[in-house]
DNA sequence: GCCAACGTTGGC
DNA sequence: GCCAACGTTGGC
């Protein structure tokens, strides 16, 4: 899951009552889906700094809470306000992310750089979504080169 | 349903 | 700031 940091970055999830943050502001329906259909609680989740000076995996967190109804599209003073959005029929749902723990950055060029990951959504030409499916494979490797390599 | 125009994302 | 890539919008 894709975060800028100079709006949530890891040490603010980990700062947050709980480390616990809703997912607010995606406005993508392919993210939505994501959240709404796919990730359930206890799911693992890479948390990714984009959008900054050194973007990469920054940290480890998970799913906690089932999918909800995006608040911020019902508040006209929010940027992510959706004035078609209807309390009966929502357009935007979210889950909460709990931050487990900060880990090195693995910037983008290191992840590039990994043969295994060579497939990763993330790092596909182009891609712009902020939530992106990881394969167990390409999360065994992750969190075993962030063993190897401490931080 | 097509598609051009436009807006956004995000690495560099 | 640039620009490629992609999603969305809206006229037809």
């Amino acid at each position: 899951m894709k975060s800028e940091p100079g709006e949530c970055s890891i040490d603010d999830a980990l700062a947050a009552p709980e480390r616990t943050i809703p997912w607010t502001g995606v406005r993508n329906y392919q993210a939505r889906n994501f959240m709404r259909d796919a990730m359930r609680p206890g799911d693992s989740v890479l948390f990714y700094h984009s959008s900054c000076a050194q973007p990469g995996i920054a940290g480890l967190a998970e799913v906690a809470s089932a999918p909800y109804p995006d608040p911020t599209q019902f508040e006209r003073a929010s940027d992510y306000y959706d004035a078609k959005a209807r309390r009966d029929a929502p357009r935007w749902y979210l889950v909460d992310v709990r931050a487990c723990r900060k880990t090195r950055l693995i910037d983008i060029a290191e992840l590039r750089a990994c043969r295994p990951l060579a497939r990763m959504q993330i790092l596909r030409r182009g891609n712009r979504l902020s939530i992106t499916p990881v394969a167990k494979s390409e999360w065994d490797y992750i969190t075993r080169r962030l063993m190897e390599h401490a931080d």
